[in-house]
DNA sequence: CATGTGAGTGACTGTACAGTCACTGCGCGG
DNA sequence: CCGCGCAGTGACTGTACAGTCACTCACATG
């Protein structure tokens, strides 16, 4: 065993398998006990560290976004000082790497699935909040711009969600055309 | 009682209690016996009209995008003859008016979510192909048109089950800019 | 060594759910 | 009037899961 841990420095460590595995199965298709084996801990010590699933999911959740916005900032960054539809792509595309490994966008997907739970209602928009304020106020692009940004990261879910990633038919193209997909 | 009824006539039935009840709960929060109690039927009979939970959850999807593309159709027929986005708007703005009661919404997202269930993922990529096929010949507008058709629908979803359509903050307006909600 | 504290768990409970099966009642042809 | 087939169900099973609780163990301090 490399280091000694405490309750605190296990926190972020559960939280991490917590957004692996309920990005895996969802809120209803994933069990606490997955997250407990995914993070090397018995199950009741997760009841420990967090008061009920629903709150477990919420960490989740914020952990999720809170990775988004740092990724976001980081692209705003590099691209400060040129063209605010030059910053916004910056974003796309470092959005686009971010959720290369899935996790990040199934977790949003499965978000809004149960987003009638209040918590996690609450926690999606107040993700979706900061995301929007930091595409806004980073790129100085226009509204509609922005809009168009939310938009097209949501077509992108679309098109991870379905697997249509690597169906060659026409409908497919459509959909995917211009969007990156590392 | 009014009227006798074979069990093949029970089947569409069950499938719009489906609709509506897969809609509230989603897969995994949903039981086959929250779907009888709307059918009025016994659990056990719901497994003598469908197979499995999972293809009682497809038909509900199939019957989505049934409604969805018959809702289309007609939107275009309304305004054949007009300028391509003329017909493209047209089909948004049934779309819109579709979705106003959220079930067929909600099932979507619902489905996203559980697309991992191989008939689930099938059905889902199935009904988007009809729906985009239908789009694209439908109006005759630009293959760029359709993709942002179906990145406003996403959008539109995103708007709705994150509940932000009577947010009164600024981020919120941006998303909702312009958006159809009855 | 005695003792106190917090990390961590095994074992349990109550409940809920997918799916099954033997059964009932009824309409209809003979 | 009889019996056959089909609509429809009650009751059951096995399993799985959220949450709890009493407990152990490692360590630190006096």
């Amino acid at each position: 065993m490399p280091s000694l841990s405490t309750a605190q420095m296990r926190v972020p460590v559960v939280t991490a398998s917590a957004v692996e595995e309920f990005a895996r199965g969802g809120f209803h298709g994933t069990t606490v006990a997955d997250v407990a084996r995914a993070a090397r801990i018995s199950p009741a010590y997760v009841f420990k560290l967090f008061p009920s699933k629903e709150r477990l999911f919420v960490a989740a959740l914020d952990d999720c976004f809170r990775q988004i916005v740092e990724t976001l900032g980081v692209a705003a960054d590099g691209a400060a000082g040129g063209p605010p539809d030059g910053i916004l792509d910056a974003m796309g595309g470092a959005y686009a790497e971010l959720i290369a490994d899935r996790s990040l966008l199934m977790l949003q997907v499965h978000a809004q699935s149960v987003a009638d739970i209040p918590e996690v209602g609450q926690a999606l928009r107040a993700g979706l909040a900061t995301v929007v304020r930091l595409a806004k106020t980073r790129s100085g692009a226009s509204d509609e711009a922005v809009q168009r940004f939310v938009a097209v990261g949501q077509l992108c879910h679309l098109i991870v969600t379905s697997g249509i990633e690597d169906v060659p038919d026409e409908w497919a193209s459509i959909l995917t055309a211009g969007i990156r997909h590392p």
